[in-house]
DNA sequence: GCCAACGTTGGC
DNA sequence: GCCAACGTTGGC
């Protein structure tokens, strides 16, 4: 039985377009720092899950559907003293971040505006619509999730 | 372990 | 650009 999660990011830092473009369409989900996210990502995220794609800030939308193609393992930019998401406390021998690997399924016809959803009777409860949230990796019901790719669709 | 200060997220 | 909401940090 999959489960439903919904990950963000700002577009002009990676969108639906940049997961498009990648090498069969797959990446890694990297620079995750924070651990509620975390933990989603290392615990919870199983093979075959389907994942909603939003953007956030700029027109927060929810864009299309990825789903997770590798399990959690270490996020080795928290490594690179290079990397914006370094962070000295994470090791090799001791990570203290991970990451999956998401691959595309599809792009909506068209967004789904966080404005629009928050107007759909059956998503009041999501976790994304809460005032403040700001998870970037959250779980999704399956009835919220079906709800959403349904409206994307039949409004293409 | 408390909590004030500070930094970040993200909608608007 | 503003600012509310929160997470994190660090002094005590």
């Amino acid at each position: 039985m999959a489960n439903y999660w919904l990950v963000k990011s700002e577009p002009g830092c990676y969108s639906i377009d940049t997961l498009a473009g990648e090498p069969n369409q797959t990446t890694s989900w990297d620079g995750v720092r924070n651990y509620q996210a975390r933990n989603f990502m290392r615990d919870a995220m199983k093979l075959g899950d389907k994942v909603l794609f939003y953007h956030s800030v700029t027109n927060p939308s929810v864009v299309g559907v990825c789903e997770v193609v590798r399990e959690s393992y270490p996020d080795h930019t928290a490594w690179n003293p290079e990397d914006d998401h370094f962070d000295p406390k994470s090791t090799e021998e001791k990570p203290r971040w991970f990451m999956v690997d998401v691959k595309l399924v599809e792009k909506f016809p068209r967004a789904l505006t966080l404005k629009e959803l928050r107007q759909i009777p059956g998503l009041e409860g999501m976790e994304l619509l809460r005032k403040g949230s700001r998870l970037s990796v959250m779980p999704v019901d399956k009835k919220e999730f079906d709800i959403i790719c349904n409206l994307a669709k039949e409004q293409a």
